[in-house]
DNA sequence: CTGACGATTCACT
DNA sequence: GTGAATCGTCAGC
């Protein structure tokens, strides 16, 4: 755990960002670290849960039907940049942009397992001990590592939020997908399996 | 310009 | 288990 800090970060390349299928990007970004330097404090954390909303076809997606507004527009960004937004005026929720330039997929991303960093995260979050909580549910993990729509539209490939990779692996097998959370207006979308988690892992988030 | 609502969380019953 | 908080975004007038 320890060696995950040193200096010779193996970042996610663009190429990792700009594959087509937004599906097969949230399910490989599972065991994968997110890592955040902001106000010159580096905070990570092994993603345990994501959620895939695969462009213009998908009723959950804000792109659904091509829709182009000033907030949606980065999501037609070529992969691999950042898309932060505001959800019921408190809770900025972070995800990764994919596909190709003009293309709308995204991959949000819902809760991980704090990997370092962690005294920053209780003081962010006002939590007093760490618990499973500390980077669960969307809110609360960008929260912890200290994300806000000022960060919206950003390179993953900088040094401020960034995914690298480890020697941590995870079998297929472990991977369970399921109906993403709090979409029940999208139909019949809201039922697709979208939804990415590490099966029995406490800092998945809960359902509702 | 106005009003309705949400990719949620937390406190409280 | 239920409901309030809270404000940017978007559609409609």
């Amino acid at each position: 755990m320890v060696s995950l800090i040193n200096e010779q970060w193996n970042k996610l390349p663009v190429s990792f960002y700009e594959r087509e299928n937004a599906i097969v990007i949230a399910s490989a970004l599972i065991g994968k670290i997110l890592i955040t330097q902001i106000g010159g404090i580096l905070t990570a954390a092994r993603i345990v849960e994501t959620e895939a909303y695969n462009g213009i076809t998908d009723k959950a997606s804000h792109a659904f039907g091509n829709r182009r507004t000033a907030r949606t527009e980065i999501m037609y960004a070529s992969g691999g940049v950042s898309y932060v937004y505001l959800c019921y005026g408190i809770h900025h929720l972070f995800n990764v942009v994919t596909n190709r330039s003009g293309v709308p997929h995204a991959v949000l991303v819902r809760a991980a397992e704090p990997v370092a960093g962690i005294e920053e995260m209780l003081k962010r979050t006002g939590k007093k001990k760490v618990d499973y909580s500390l980077a669960s549910g969307p809110g609360n993990l960008t929260r912890a590592l200290g994300i806000s729509t000022a960060y919206n539209g950003i390179s993953l490939t900088g040094n401020t939020i960034f995914i690298v990779a480890d020697d941590f692996t995870v079998k297929t097998s472990e991977i369970m997908a399921t109906a993403r959370i709090g979409v029940d207006y999208a139909g019949e979308d809201a039922l697709l399996p979208y939804r990415f988690i590490l099966k029995g892992n406490p800092f998945v988030s809960g359902k509702k």
